[in-house]
This record gives structure tokens, sequence and C-alpha cells, in this order.
DNA sequence: TCAATAACTGCAATCGATTGCTATCCAAGA
DNA sequence: TCTTGGATAGCAATCGATTGCAGTTATTGA
């Protein structure tokens, strides 16, 4: 009847032994180990239950804890891509969080497929995890959905959704591209082109819309547009300046979404022999590691994601505690980090 | 006498209400949904309890199978720093391998210190994980006494442990410094230095011994030698090159243990005024994403962290699910990656 | 036709902690 | 002296799935 063949690892030392010794029921000792139902017992008991279960060297089953209480103290992430930069130092800022609160992360690298998601999700659910931060939506997201139909506490991280029926904590695109183009227009530039991301995340398209809207208020023309690029690479970013530079000449600047597409950027420059700075600025977004040692360097929007992770897991916290249950929308600023792909446009080209 | 205040997520579909829509016991419905008992059940009642459950949207509490049977389906994953690319690739490979067998990995990001690190692995058992993924060890780690003594399976990865007592999955930390040398020799280079990382960790010492001895089965003399950095950092790659190039001028090539320790070492020659490749060539370890963008592209030893991750989740299932008791090493082989760091030494210095 | 066996299915214990309710004891107040 | 009540501690149900054992029915062979 007994499922393990062996002792097998985790002790196998439970309440029971803990009471035996220290001549008290189970149900006292849980009541003098827990901080919040130590008040209803005696305090010398208190002290001798502490005493043993210290010398045994007790730890409880969270596992029997968890399915008596209904709660996990398990977070779950789902990540499009851990080995993202980006999205590790979520889960860093995250896990530092939730471990300070006694919960754990599990992971969850489900890429972009939804069918997938919505599967692993389930079976996060299955685990009874307790919340769930989500890196992966999209503008308008039937996960989403799921979350709040089955009311699982949730979050979303670097990209919000559009209804704003979950929490969310992103940076402020609008600002980033109005700092960029700024920046430019300081510089002296007149023919800023967008290298935008999928218009399928919120980041694509508020970058985008805030380009536009920099853009305008600075009086300047748009630039003929291209396609968004379909997702976040380098690849792409480099078929979206091969396809820019090819039907417009007076460019002079380019504000790409994301680091990646403007490392594509770079690649296509390098190719067709045109010099950034000095032909063209590059302004990409992230800050990603190593941007500053890469040739030239990249002027970038810095955004602290590990802080995003941080806030995000905060949030959630205090929903599952406090049964909080107003949603709330948590805007970081980012910053403009100059460095050498950017400079005043050549008079002449 | 219920935890919960309200129905919360979770569905609270057990069991029993399959078992009650079917018209059989509870026992029944476990057995027809579980493959390996399925056999027991009639095929007429596993098709009908099949339905019902399906119909239904019937998920098994995962929390309640696991205390029963003793084994949680969770895998702990000890990481120094998931933001470390290194790291992350290594949890991408392995939380692949273990969601396809219906495994979940928790993280935890413990940074340096051994007692945070005992500390979450002591929660890790508390949660009953089946199984432990290290990428923390040093070279002779208490942590890997807890697990042997625990009888915990663990595995550990990218660095290995002096004793044995775990299996490991590794580069061939020796190979990649004969590779790296080789080249260099290759080139005309005599006069090659190292940049060692931690002695503490396997990778540091073994990669000092690779290169002395390649060093040595070309008949090149040894650099006198510095100290190995306090850690895998640009700073201390810097530090190091500057004592290094101090008390040297006849060196012309730079093998570093490690690619931010190789960017460390391309600070202090640019500050230095030393052109790389021209005056000094120098060879990373790792190929961590973009190094090859930066200038120079760095000429490194490329390892697969994802591989790394897969087969340390294979060693790991086999292990827990097999009942397999041996211990293995699996080493991967790692390859040289040529860019343009790396070029011959001048005539005259 | 009857016993022996096979094939299912149900019963109830179990994993380990939590917690509402009840029982006991002692002190304070009437 | 008796009641009231506060402080402790024990009892037993419970969370939801799993599984050894036993019971029932159908099937086979003699």
């Amino acid at each position: 009847m007994n499922g393990r063949s062996k002792a097998g690892p985790g002790s196998n030392l439970t309440l029971k032994h803990v009471a035996r010794e220290a001549g008290v029921h189970p149900s006292t000792v849980s009541r003098a180990l827990n901080p919040a139902t130590r008040s209803l017992v005696a305090d010398d008991v208190v002290a001798r239950v502490l005493q043993v279960a210290q010398d045994l060297g007790y730890r409880p089953n969270l596992l029997a804890a968890a399915l008596r209480t209904g709660r996990s103290r398990l977070i779950g992430a789902l990540i499009p891509n851990i080995s993202n930069t980006l999205f590790s130092m979520i889960l860093s800022g995250a896990a530092e969080r939730l471990a300070s609160a006694g919960y754990s992360l599990v992971i969850a690298d489900v890429g972009d497929e939804p069918a997938r998601q919505l599967e692993l999700t389930r079976q996060f659910v299955a685990r009874r995890i307790d919340g769930l931060i989500l890196a992966t939506v999209r503008r308008d997201d039937p996960l989403v959905a799921f979350c709040v139909e089955q009311e699982l506490p949730a979050v979303l991280v670097n990209r919000a959704e559009e209804k704003r029926r979950l929490s969310a904590v992103v940076s402020d695109d609008g600002l980033a591209m109005q700092l960029a183009v700024e920046h430019l227009v300081e510089l002296g530039h007149k023919h800023i082109a967008h290298v935008a991301g999928p218009e399928t995340t919120s980041t694509g398209h508020l970058r985008r819309l805030g380009f536009t809207q920099a853009i305008n208020s600075h009086k300047l023309g748009i630039e003929p547009s291209i396609e968004p690029t379909k997702s976040y690479s380098r690849e792409e970013g480099a078929r979206a300046a091969e396809k820019l530079l090819a039907g417009n000449d007076r460019v002079t600047a380019i504000v790409a979404a994301n680091d990646l597409l403007a490392l594509g950027v770079y690649d296509i420059l390098r190719e067709k022999g045109v010099n950034c700075p000095r032909d063209i600025s590059v302004i990409g977004h992230n800050d990603m590691p190593l941007v500053d040692m890469i040739s030239p360097p990249l002027t970038t929007v810095r955004i602290s994601h590990q802080e995003i992770g941080r806030q995000a897991a905060s949030l959630l916290l205090s929903r599952i505690q406090g049964d909080e249950t107003v949603q709330r929308n948590v805007v970081l600023t980012p910053s403009l980090i100059v460095r050498e792909s950017t400079a005043p446009p050549r008079k002449i080209r």
C-alpha cells in the first residue's frame, strides 16, 4: 500500500513524530509551528515543540500543506523564450521577490504557439499554482480570457493587453520613442524612419504609435512606412532595413523597436557599405547586455527588466495575499542611453 | 473547516464528480484515467469514464497525486545567476526535455552564497521535488554531500565536482584549450598567456590545467602566470589583463577562460591602445550571444549549453524513472569558432 | 453441473498537514 | 458554592488521488 519502495528523499519525518517526541498531539505541533496560530498554544509547550522540531530537523511537507490549504506557494511563469536575456532578467527579478515571500517560481518556456501556452497553463492549474506571470501575451490573447474566467491571479509583464483585464507591468513605450526621436531631432535629423516590431505585441504596436506621435509633435514628415516585422529578431531587422533603404535615400536615422532589430539593421548597413553613424544613425530598444561592446556601441532605450519582474511579483503577491482585486497597470520610466550609433546627419548624401 | 473562502481557481472538479457522473467508483475512474492501470478496467467502462472526464473538463489535482505517490513531478534547478545567458540556455534545454516528460522546472536563483543555496535546497526537499539540477557547485561542495546523504537524485551541469559523487554534464575543457592553443600555434604564436577563471569552479581549474598541458605539448614556454580571477566577470578580466601586460611584453596572445573575461581583456587593450588582433590575439570561451558583433568579433570556444541542459534532464529522468543508480559523466565536445580577434603575431613588437 | 479461475469493480486506508469543534481545567466573579 | 468564561489541547474530518485487498460476477474446464 505504500507507494514508495524505499525511504527515498524527503526524510519521512512528519508532524506525528515531532508530536510523539514532544508528548503532544500533532495538531498542537502544527499550531505551535505556524506563527499565525502560535498564540493558541501555551508558551512552554511552544518552546518545547520548537526545540524538538529543531533537534529532529523537522521540515513540514509543503505538498501536504498545499493540498489541505489549497495554496501551493508556487507561481508559474509563461515565457516565450528563456534564453532571451530580456525574459531571464524579468525572471530573475521576480524570483528574488517571490523567494523572500516563501514562494517558488515554476517556469514554462512555451514559445509563441498559443495551443501550447494554453496546455502548459492548464498544467499549472492542475498543480494548483497560486498565480501566474505572463510574458507571452499578444494584444488580444485568449490566454488572458482563460485566466479571467478561471479567476486565476495573473500579471502581465513587458507586454500589456489591450482590454486591460489583468494587471500589467510595462515600460512607457510612448515616452521611450519620444526620447529617441527628440535625441535625433536635437542632432539635426529630419528624415527618421522606424523599424516596427510585431503588431501583435503591445510593444510593437505602442512603439510604432509612440514613434508616429513623436514625429508629428516635431512637425516632421513621416517616412513612407514599411511593414512591421513578424518577430523581434536580427533576421527580421535586416529584412526590414533592406526594404527601407531600397525605396528611400533621404533617411538619415532609424529607430528600431528593439535591439535585435537594430542589430539586423547594422548587418544591412555593413553589407551595403553604409557607415553608422556617419551616414545613418541607429537607435535600439532594451539595452541588452553587450550592445555597448559592439561596433558602433548602440544608442538604445534602457528598461530595467529586473525591476519589471520585481514589480510583477509584488503585484501578484498583494493580489494573492490581500484578496485585492483591483487591476493595476504599473508603468516604469525608461531612459535613453546615448552611445556611438547616433551622430548629426551628413550635410549632403 | 474549508480552507478556501471562495471557489478560487482550480475548478474543484474531482475524481468523485467524474465517478458519480459515470456511475462508477472513484478508484475505477483513477484506474481508467491512468494508462498504466487502464488494463484493469473493462473497455466499455474506460470509454465511458474517458468521455465523461472529457465532457466535464476534468483535470486531476497533481498536488493530491503527488502527496499520495510521493512523486511531485517537479525538478528543482539551482542557478547562480539566471540572467547570465549561459545558465538560461541550460534551463531552456532542460525545461524542454522535462516538459515533454510531464515534469516542470522550479528555479532558484541563488547567487554564490553556500548558506542560501543549502536553504533553498531544503525548501526544494520540503516541496518533495523529484530531482535537482545543480549549476552552482564548486569543486568540493557541501551541497553535493547533502544530496548524496539525502539520496536526492541530482545532476551537475556545466561544472563538475572533484569526487564524482554525482552525475554531471560538462563540456570537454581540456579539449577546448587544446583547440584554442593549437589555433594560435598554427598562426605562429609562441608566447601565449592564460587568464584563468576561479579555481573554485571546475571550469576554471580544468581550463587552466588544459591550457598548461596544451602549451607543454607544443613545447612552448609557460608565460609567468598571474593569479586566477575571483569570478567570471568583465571587471575581473580587465584586472587580470592589466596585471598580465604590466609584467610582460612578449605575450602575443591571450586565452581567456570565459567570454566575459575576454571582454575585460578587450577593455584593457583598448585603454592601452593595444590593437587586437594585430598586437595581441584574444580567445574567449562559451560563444555568448553577440560576441560575433563586437569589435573585433571574438574567436571563442562554442559549447551547446542547451544541449547540456537537455542531457542533464535526460540523465535525471532516467535516474528517477529507472531507478538507475550509476553515476555518469557526460562530456560534450566543444568547437572553436574562429572570428577576427585572432591573427598571426606581428614580427616585431 | 459444479468448482476453479479470471476479470472487474468497490471498499477503505493512506499520504501529511490543517482546522472547526469539543472537552478539560482553572481562575475569577456572583 | 456555583456559574461563567478564558485558555489550552485533543479529536476527527478533510484536502483529492492512489492502491492493496476483498468481493462479485462471468467464464472456463472437468
